[in-house]
DNA sequence: AACCGGATCGTCT
DNA sequence: GACGATCCGGTTG
């Protein structure tokens, strides 16, 4: 018997198949899911608490709404595969792509519960303070696994690449559907009313909500155009 | 628990 | 040249 389109086939990474439809229909289905990558210093697995849809070109939020650019190109290509940026300087986040045509649309992994591999976790992250921190948060997610720019575009439908995603242990196909919640996605100023980020109700490795909050400018207050250096008071 | 400032640089205007 | 799909450590309540 064939497995139906989108249906995770037995022992292997989810089917291209799955990330088939919109963002905001795929995004809910990964909850449970686990995203592993394996390297020369071992295996760390996450299994996904909170995820966010990005709806592509019809979304102000997204990094494709100002369409293809070098950085999001992976974003208008097939779907399945991981879209990887750096962001402040420092920090590196990742997206999965889900249906590409004319909407570039993906879903950003924003936090989960390390499975496997939690020693190596934990020596990527010194700054987490419990195992519920390892992976609350797309950065700290990606540090934990990681995960760099060097992954753009690693195909995680794919058993042998080195970053992959397995369907909810447990489960040979469906998803079960546990208590989702859903709400508005966190740090983003355009579009902050869409409830597009999805997670694990309660779960504890579920990030904090934060608002978009503007960075003060650093420029001082102009001072008077005074020309002829009369103080006045 | 909420809020604040600093770190830091690729990307796009 | 400005701005982040953020995190961390410190302070205040």
């Amino acid at each position: 018997m064939l497995a139906q389109d989108g249906e995770p086939a037995a022992g292997g990474p989810l089917p291209r198949g799955f990330f088939a439809g919109s963002s905001l229909a795929v995004a809910p289905r990964l909850l449970g899911c686990v995203l592993e990558h394996e390297t020369s210093e071992g295996l760390v697995a996450v299994a996904l608490t909170e995820v966010e849809a990005y709806n592509g070109s019809g979304d102000p939020a997204s990094h494709a709404y100002r369409g293809r650019t070098g950085r999001n190109a992976v974003m208008f290509g097939e779907p399945g595969h991981a879209y990887v940026y750096f962001t402040y300087g420092m920090h590196f986040c990742v997206n999965l792509v889900c249906r590409p045509e004319r909407t570039a649309s993906a879903v950003l992994l924003r936090a989960g519960r390390v499975t496997d591999g939690v020693p190596l976790a934990t020596a990527r992250r010194p700054a987490a303070r419990n195992g519920n921190d390892l992976a609350r948060g797309p950065a700290r997610l990606c540090q934990a696994l990681g995960i760099d720019r060097g992954l753009d575009g690693a195909d995680v439908c794919d058993p042998g690449s080195p970053l992959r995603i397995r369907p909810v242990p447990g489960t040979g196909s469906g998803h079960p559907v546990p208590d989702v919640s859903r709400g508005p996605r966190v740090g983003i100023s355009a579009a902050a009313d869409r409830p597009w980020r999805f997670w694990l109700t309660g779960d504890p490795t579920v990030s904090p909500y934060r608002g978009h909050v503007p960075r003060a400018r650093p420029k001082p207050v102009s001072l008077p155009a005074a020309g002829d250096g009369t103080i006045h008071r």
